[in-house]
DNA sequence: GTCTATACACCGATAGAC
DNA sequence: GTCTATCGGTGTATAGAC
């Protein structure tokens, strides 16, 4: 259990470079953006031949996928921290947690358009790669019971309002708060919404 | 001014060439996808050779930006069309307006693309062609400052709701009513929360 | 494991003959 | 106005040297 065997090195060198072209990958298409990676530019970015990159990923679109594997850890990740970082009602749970999912995808229009918008060609991701954005949708499901909604048109208007608020911010006021600084607004209005014609329960503001 | 000049008959066979190729732009986005339009198929479709279709257009982006303006004016005419449909309460037309804008982003997905996604690598419509959503955006402020709206982030609340209604529709449920039939409910919760704290004015739901 | 070399089937675009 | 021919680009793939 203690040592090294010559195959986990040499697995883990294969690790290694691979993580090294996906950071590559990342790098290039923040400059040029998503549908501007190509082989040729991404092995000389790292130094090799394209035909040197099918050694570690069979084709471009599993790079993709990978790169759409690490973007889903990511937010399950933040969201994780901000829903452990404060007061533990469910309100305030679903602020923080509703905040790091919005800053997130506005922070970094092109990893949100891998995750969301689904812009390249033939490009659909691996069940693997999208287990974590399955979780981080029931998660928001309980987060929302937890505060007291359950109506499927509720969670379904909930999701299509922050869908929206992003959408608008990276289209239209890309690097700034427009449309995010909206949200704790949003979540009033919803809740309110949410809880019309039933018996009012716990809504703190904090 | 009555007379036809030859010149006149030669722009206006080219005129209809030009029709008749976006035409067939949009037929086969509709079938294979928005990028997956090749000056290649194109010409076969309308029965020429791809480099043919440069005399008509200088590029396949110019044909995108041909394609975006017929949008554009089709969604005008719709919305217009809405508007002088029943009656002419402010909120009544505005009902009547957002359910035509919300249909017509939903029902030719591959339309709501083009205009609202920019998904292609590179596009960006000329000014000619993006005049109309200009006078969209309008139109729509002016409507809703007609039901007392007139607080800006109101109106971006507004706009990032509709967006993510038609988002979540064309991506969860392409084809069915999901998120478009939560329209009326969140006007009302919308119009609801602008006129939070002002003194309540006409809100007749139809 | 990386290279060179080569190939294939596409793509948008251009030059020039007719 | 349409064609043929051609260009440089793309992803993908294979063969073989080192």
């Amino acid at each position: 259990m203690s040592g090294t065997s010559p195959k986990d090195r040499r697995t883990a060198r294969a690790e290694a470079t691979r993580r090294e072209i996906l950071d590559a990958a990342w790098a290039l298409v923040r400059e040029e953006g998503l549908s501007s990676l190509t082989m040729r530019d991404l092995g000389a970015r790292v130094g090799m031949k394209a035909q040197s990159l099918y050694v570690y990923f069979p084709s471009k679109h599993a790079i993709y996928d990978a790169m759409f594997g690490d973007a889903n850890r990511e937010l399950v990740a933040r969201w994780k921290a901000a829903v452990a970082a404060g007061p533990q009602d469910p309100v305030s749970v679903l602020r923080r947690r509703t905040a790091a999912f919005l800053h997130f995808c506005a922070e970094e229009p092109v990893r949100y358009q891998l995750l969301f918008q689904r812009t390249i060609p033939g490009f659909e991701p691996s069940p693997e790669s999208y287990a974590p954005a399955v979780e981080t949708l029931e998660d928001l499901h309980d987060r929302l019971r937890a505060c007291g909604v359950d109506d499927p048109r509720a969670f379904d208007m909930w999701t299509a309002m922050h869908s929206g608020l992003v959408a608008q911010q990276n289209a239209n006021d890309p690097g700034g708060d427009r449309w995010l600084r909206l949200a704790d607004d949003t979540i009033d209005m919803l809740l309110a919404h949410s809880a019309r014609g039933r018996q009012g329960e716990g809504e703190n503001r904090s």
